[in-house]
DNA sequence: CCTTGACCTTCCTGTGACAGGAACCTCCAT
DNA sequence: ATGGAGGTTCCTGTCACAGGAAGGTCAAGG
């Protein structure tokens, strides 16, 4: 199978089928015109790799998760170790982003929107401290 | 001023605010020695970059918002525009992450975290359809 | 006067996970 | 033979800096 329907296949770009091929995360045979040659077990490592990717893993991650996966004799407590620390990650990701979200929501709804130039969001980032909790 | 003392004033390390000059954000004099010399209107702007910054504005945003507070006939539905889109942005990406955070959250409560290999984790990464609602 | 150490300068490289594109090769159908 | 759709490698760009090398500058202490 050609990197195209294995792109079609798995839904991942062929730009990145070959960027996990250069970083070392497959390793697709060679037929003799030099194209990639995938077989089903690069076909399953590839749909593995995009659903741990869409988790959010990081690539270095998901090199670990491949490993313990094709390990025997893991323990599944390294992969949920792993993947709580990767939850912890996000929920601060989260947290940093609502915190966001909520400062800029209420500039936003203090903000006329018109056509004059006072504007509550621009004095706010330019320091004016609005003493309102 | 010298860039340490903006540093330390602003918040922001002495790198950013080097970057913040070579990308044009700012534009300190120089003394006879070669070094940086700030004066009130930097630490301003600087002050300003890093607000703009911590509610998550791109670069290219806060250039926009600078140029939009020193434009003093500007609209204020400009600057409400540019902050509903931003806001827009981090709604989808709270979303994103959300997504992941429940659907992370539903495989680790499932893994037994113990010293055997059996994880639904990994389980589901491989593509298990677990079946489960 | 000399040195030490803190501070400053520029310049180059690395980050993460690819995307875009150039230049070129290969295969199949017509 | 040719055209077009695939494939290949290699280089650059993204975003917002961080890290570090090599070297210049300044104030204080011996």
């Amino acid at each position: 199978m050609n990197i195209g329907d294995v792109s079609a296949r798995s839904g991942l770009p062929a730009k990145t089928i070959r960027y996990y091929e250069d970083i070392g995360l497959i390793k697709p045979l060679r037929s003799a015109n030099g194209y990639r040659s995938f077989v089903a077990a690069d076909l399953h490592k590839l749909a593995f790799l995009g659903r741990a990717r869409a988790l959010g893993f990081t690539i270095e991650d998901c090199r670990t998760l491949m490993a313990l996966y094709h390990d025997e004799s893991r323990a599944s407590a390294d992969v949920k170790h792993l993947a709580q620390e990767h939850l912890a990650k996000i929920e601060a990701k989260i947290s940093d982003l609502q915190m966001m979200h909520n400062a800029l929501t209420e500039l936003v709804e203090c903000c006329a929107g018109d056509d004059r130039p006072d504007c509550p969001i621009l004095s706010d980032l330019s320091g004016i401290s609005s003493g309102m909790t």
